[in-house]
DNA sequence: TACTGGCTGTGAAATGGTTAACAACGTTAT
DNA sequence: ATAACGTTGTTAACCATTTCACAGCCAGTA
């Protein structure tokens, strides 16, 4: 199978999402043009990504709904599910554990990590916080393979690099900081910050009207 | 001045925070191969972005640090400053209050709201927490212009709706929802559990090597 | 002054992603 | 049985964005 685009992967993850809901409704089949409304995209996107998937429907059924969750769940989940380790826990990252935690079947937050001694030795949401020099030994332990960045800036990168050394292959990075990191390991930056600032441009009247 | 693509906003956004850093370090001048570095894109993105905007540099000095500040924020920024409200004080909701107070000059959570007795009146990072049902009135009060929904799923639409009624232009969601909107109002969605399932899907080791 | 080097600014090409348009097909109704 | 309908699967056109390639410019140097 070829690369699947990041748009699509996106995408997919948010089919699954909606297709959960509906299949615990009872749907059996659905449409393209259903699963868009849903989504939020066009029909003709939807077919798009299935096919790239090749994932088969059939005219006047639509495609299956079950069928469809099992084949897009056995692309994106690694089989026996992925454990995740988080790096820094103060507010943000004690909120992300409890977000995370029971949300996804097949992703688990294991362990945190932190510096701070006072948190350390703490369970948030089941989750133990141990110290940070502990990284490398509790991945191994716990057969971690993805790294969520919960520090503060000045701290961003050489917690990736910790992190990394540890062995993971993915990191989620809440640091407003662009990581330098091997181009092996794969890096989704959420930057809430400039999400914010970007509402409040778009949001000015300017520049909906700009002259 | 015709209409600056999303993209080249978020690039703005990344570089203002860069330019911040390198003014009270004391750098005068910049080129667009050292902006571009910082901030893990090419040159000539940066030179484009900037000509995007009209703001000039000159050869052999750069682009002056100071100026393009006050230049990339002048696009960016709303005159007077922009106020959000918070909907959903819960974990995740305290946590973002936390992190965006102070953070930024020119955007300040001024309100949150919940529905829970139990938070409602609590004063958290500086920052009141009213009954949702206040939202109209105190909107107009502060004088609130975007909206940023921590609200679970399920109350998404409903938070949203609320925001749009008590006259927001722009919302920060959250909540793993698609939200249904009238389209002069702008949205950002920031979906962390699509982001982690993203990083778990591209650092499986299929995922490089796919047959 | 005339030359050189390295930078900016930008038209043009390339890339990546989305949408339009339609052929092929299964289901239903006649 | 077959015609009509509405859907899928897919090619080709389209659009937005990124990147290339290079002209124009400014400072420094001989």
């Amino acid at each position: 199978m070829t690369k699947i685009p990041d748009r699509t992967i996106e995408r997919l993850i948010t089919y699954r999402r909606l297709l959960q809901k509906q299949a615990v409704e009872g749907v059996i089949s659905i449409y393209s043009h259903d699963l868009a409304t849903l989504a939020h995209v066009k029909p003709v996107q939807v077919r798009r990504d299935l096919m790239e998937i090749g994932f088969s429907g059939s005219p006047s059924k639509g495609y299956g709904v079950q069928g469809l969750l099992d084949y897009i769940s056995g692309i994106l989940d690694m089989p026996g599910g992925t454990k995740a380790a988080l790096v820094g826990a103060g507010n943000l990252g004690r909120a992300l554990l409890s977000y995370f935690n029971g949300r996804s079947s097949t992703i688990n937050v294991v362990a945190a990590f932190d510096v701070d001694t006072n948190i350390i030795g703490r369970v948030i949401a089941g989750c133990r916080c141990y110290d940070i020099q502990e990284l490398g030994a509790r991945a191994k332990e716990f057969g971690i393979t993805i790294g969520i960045v919960t520090v503060p800036a000045t701290q961003a990168q050489s917690a990736a690099d910790a992190l990394v050394e540890a062995g993971v292959t993915g990191i989620l990075n809440f640091a407003p900081v662009p990581l330098r990191i091997r181009p092996d390991v794969y890096i989704v930056q959420v930057d809430i910050t400039r999400a914010l600032e970007k509402v409040a441009h778009f949001a000015k009247p300017q520049s909906a009207k700009e002259v």
